[in-house]
DNA sequence: ACATTCACG
DNA sequence: ACGTACGTGAATGTT
């Protein structure tokens, strides 16, 4: 029995956008659109079962509709540019599904569906037709049944000429009727002023059509008469204009719209590229189903795995240990279980090499025959071509092998190919570059409490697919490299910093429990004294921890002015609660409480949590390819937000000690490094003036900005034009500015005009870089490192506007990230070549911090700030503080 | 799994 | 008119 489907390709695409948030691929393309069409189809498919199926565009913008009545669809907005950049991705999807289109200049969409609608009727054949426009419901009949897209696209009403009957208390033509009557504004139809839905109907019930009603005028009266009078051609215009037209010459046969179901190969592809990830899943298309696992099969059927588990295959190994003598071309991957490569338990490793892939369950790297691998992985002049060689090093390392020899890390060159990119999987690096199909692995270990190893024979092949994905990714991100002139960045700063990390995160930084035990119990102390106040003021016990309860003692029970709203209820965030803090003394006990609670948790437990037994150390993580601008950031735990604002905070930093008995910590931090930074790249004369003669810049900025001497300008002053110098470091706005100082927006708006007079080297900077980042797509560091803006030229204000900051404080505080990482480099290799003892051990962005014995602290004084000083050299001087003492917290 | 809050530069 | 400061990670509570 066959039933046609019929889609209204423009109402349904338009309908998705809207409804969706901004989505793009990581090309930057925008799918939220496609996306919205493909679910709304895919559930349609399920739901009526089609044996055909059409969608039907429209084609030009001129239609026979505009003969008539030239304003016909005036006043529209223009179509976004992100939505009309879907269209053509649309139709190749459709391709891939194997659906029919349909568009014939000068016919809408409607027309084609209408006349097809007409067929249907006539050959008494069953059809749906869907759409976002009721007007559309013109068409039911017996055999047509009308699907209008509800809630975004996401569901469908149902109308039958009954369910219309009974919604309307119309027959399905009257609908052109209607809006003869009521116009319809998204198509500037006129319709009648001052006729609505209500009036329309109310008319149609008495008199049923538009000609009837005119007819009978007189049975009317007031101000309605009148407009329906004055406006009658208007209404019969309308009603013409609302009216499909179902005799469009369609050549075609019915037979050319049948839907014989998809090619899963196809569609997967297809959903590949636009990266509809949920969406694969959903019909099992990806590469452990269908196609994709065919492919995969495929590639490793071509592929020569030998697996080397005990010492009968010592004359593999030899074969391994030749083939990596022959030709330094190789790919390795190591696998590992968990997170944390501190923690992490190996699984195996593969290594491909031209002839072979082998591959090795941990426990036999582990044992005495795999000696000549382990040496082999060892050596630093056998060249090593990896997947997060980082975190490998870090994890063999506590297994005690070494891996040195890095020659290309897959991971960290697609990070700096786009920084942006949050899925650092092999199996999406190799789809983003154009490799063949490489199951997930997800797909094969599943996730979260699913999480389980597979059979030998499987998880041999999916190490196996891995170290060949690394061998072939190799040189094809090593020309990306070369083209996007990242190379020297890669090779000379971010692969030896991956070394350097791996050194300092082994090492790791002593900490004493006892002085964290100590504060533990003085912050409980505190805490019961401080619950207990906030239950006597607030007449009850409840969960200050709770967002949800406390908004509702402070705002219900208590009767507090709620400000601001949070999506799931009243905010009770910090800027929130100082405003209220006049209003009632628990308020102050309650941000006490988040700060000690804050402390206890995070800091105290958190941190005892993590120090290592046998050495009393913490290993931190850092984390070389997250952030977008080039920034290291650190984990499990983050040592790079301990504590120092607030001195109760502060004493935390006591904690970190030495190692040995009678070091020192030493620590040095850049002094204004982002602005530093700014003086250079925008070559401002003023701000580079001001650090050339080493100015607190703060005052600097009040003076110009004020327009005083430096005599004149006080603590409030500074204040002020310290907070302007953040914002200018962030990408200014006057809002963000007038939060920050509590003040208007206005006098914020002054605040940066004056600023930007002043400092016209970075009014200039500001345009040239918003100007150059629409152009290209990208902005860049001083070095060279890359971050791509999607939305750099989106219509939607929102996003156009934090592409635009993200412009303007990429290069800066990317710069910034690129020099202190020169640095670290530089100081790694000094301390070498210098043969001291004093050690690397924490980074936090404009910061380095070390141990240093006693014999080398006056050297170290001078060393590290002349290194971090001289990283780079710019227009304007770096400059570095040291400090140093018996832990970190003395070191200030 | 997601939202809120808050610690750092 | 739009409604924001840039970049992170961890703990806790809620769904």
């Amino acid at each position: 029995m066959e039933k046609w489907m019929l889609i209204d390709g423009n109402s349904i695409i338009y309908r998705a956008f809207f409804a969706l948030p901004p989505l793009t691929n990581s090309a930057g393309k925008h799918t939220n659109a496609v996306f919205g069409f493909t679910t709304m189809l895919l559930k349609l498919l399920e739901q009526e079962k089609p044996t055909h199926v059409l969608v039907a565009f429209d084609a030009g913008k001129i239609t026979f509709r505009h003969e008539g009545y030239t304003e016909y669809k005036g006043g529209r907005q223009k179509t976004p540019p992100e939505l009309s950049e879907q269209f053509p991705v649309l139709k190749e999807l459709l391709g891939a599904f194997g659906i029919s289109q349909f568009e014939l200049s000068g016919y809408e969409a409607d027309d084609i569906i209408g006349t097809l609608t007409r067929r249907a009727d006539e050959q008494g054949v069953p059809a749906v037709v869907v759409t976002g426009d009721k007007d559309m419901l013109q068409l039911a009949s017996d055999n047509i049944t009308i699907a209008v897209t509800r809630k975004g696209v996401s569901e469908v009403d149902l109308y039958s000429p009954d369910a219309i009957k009974e919604k309307y208390g119309l027959e399905p033509l009257q609908i052109i009727d209607l809006k003869g009557l009521m116009g319809d504004a998204s198509d500037n139809i006129p319709g009648v002023p001052g006729v609505g839905e209500k009036t329309a109907l109310k008319l149609l019930h008495e008199h049923g059509t538009v000609e009837n009603v005119l007819d009978n005028l007189d049975k009317l009266k007031g101000k309605l008469k009148e407009n329906i009078e004055t406006h009658k051609d208007s209404a019969m215009m309308s009603k013409k204009l609302a009216t499909i037209y179902r005799e469009v010459p369609i050549e075609q046969e019915a037979d050319e719209i049948r839907y014989g179901g998809y090619d899963s190969g196809k569609l997967a592809e297809a959903f590949r590229k636009l990266e509809f990830k949920s969406l694969i899943d959903r019909l099992e298309l990806g590469a452990d189903a269908g196609e994709a696992e065919d492919a995969a099969q495929a590639a490793a059927s071509e592929l020569t795995i030998r697996v080397i588990e005990s010492e009968s295959d010592a004359a593999e190994l030899d074969r391994l240990l030749r083939s990596l003598g022959e030709s330094e071309e190789n790919g390795l991957f190591i696998e590992s279980i968990g997170e944390n490569p501190h923690h992490a338990e190996l699984v195996g490793l593969a290594i491909a090499t031209e002839e072979a892939v082998y591959v090795l369950p941990f426990a036999a790297l582990a044992k005495p025959f795999a000696a000549k691998l382990r040496d082999w992985l060892g050596q630093p002049d056998k060249p090593k071509y990896g997947f997060d060689l980082h975190k490998n090093e870090l994890a063999l390392l506590w297994s005690g092998i070494r891996l040195e020899g890095a020659a290309f890390d897959v991971q960290l060159a697609a990070y700096l190919l786009d920084p942006t990119d949050t899925s650092q999987t092999l199996s999406s690096v190799s789809d983003k570059h154009g490799l063949p199909v490489l199951p997930t692995d997800e797909a094969v270990y599943g996730k979260g409490a699913k999480f389980k190893l597979p059979d030998e024979q499987t998880l041999y092949r999916h190490l196996a697919l891995k170290a060949e994905a690394v061998r072939r990714l190799v040189p094809v991100l090593t020309e990306e490299l070369n083209r996007t002139n990242m190379s020297k960045l890669y090779f000379e700063m971010e692969q030896p910093l991956a070394r350097i990390l791996a050194g300092m995160e082994h090492l790791g930084i002593k900490v004493e429990k006892e002085e964290l035990e100590k504060l533990g119990v003085d912050l409980e102390r505190q805490l019961t004294t401080i619950i207990s106040d906030i239950y006597k003021l607030a007449g009850t016990e409840f969960n200050i921890g709770s967002p949800k309860q406390l908004g509702e003692i402070l705002f219900e029970k208590l009767g507090l002015p709620a400000k601001k709203k949070t999506k799931t209820g009243y905010s009770t965030d910090a800027e929130v609660l100082e405003e209220l803090a006049p209003y009632h003394e628990i308020i102050s006990l309650i941000l006490h409480y988040r700060q000690l609670a804050k402390l206890q948790s995070t800091y105290v437990e958190g941190l005892l949590k993590e120090v290592r037994g046998e050495t009393g150390k913490i290993h931190t993580y850092y984390r070389q390819t997250i952030a977008a601008t080039g920034r290291l950031s650190s984990q499990f735990p983050n040592l790079q937000n301990i504590p120092i604002r607030l001195e109760e905070g502060r004493k935390i930093r006591k904690a970190f000690v030495p190692s040995k008995p009678g070091w020192s910590i030493l620590a040095a931090d850049y002094s204004q490094i982002e602005l530093r930074v700014l003086a250079h790249i925008s070559g401002d004369e003023n701000l580079k003036e001001a650090f050339i003669h080493d100015m607190d810049i703060h005052t600097k900025t009040a003076m110009d900005v004020f327009g005083v001497t430096a005599g004149q300008v006080d603590a409030n002053m500074r204040r002020q034009a310290k907070a302007v110098n953040f914002g200018i470091v962030y990408g200014i706005s006057d809002f963000g500015l007038s939060q920050n100082l509590g003040i208007t927006r206005a006098e914020a708006g002054r605040f940066i005009e004056q600023y930007l007079d002043v400092f016209q080297g970075v009014r200039r900077f500001m345009d040239d870089i918003k100007k150059d980042a629409k152009r290209d797509g990208y902005v860049t560091t001083l070095l060279g490192r890359r971050r791509y803006l999607a939305d750099i030229n989106a219509s939607n204000f929102n996003l156009r506007s934090f592409a635009e900051r993200t412009a303007m404080n990429t290069p800066i505080q990317g710069t910034a990230a690129d020099i202190i990482k020169l640095a670290m480099v530089q100081m790694d290799a000094a301390l070498r070549e210098r043969g001291l003892k004093s050690r690397m051990l924490l980074q936090v962005h404009d910061e380095l911090v070390f141990e240093v014995p006693e014999e080398e602290l006056e050297l170290m004084k001078k060393l590290v700030p002349d290194t971090m000083a001289g990283a780079l050299k710019l227009d304007v001087p770096l400059k570095a503080d040291v400090s140093y003492g018996s832990n970190w917290y003395e070191a200030k």
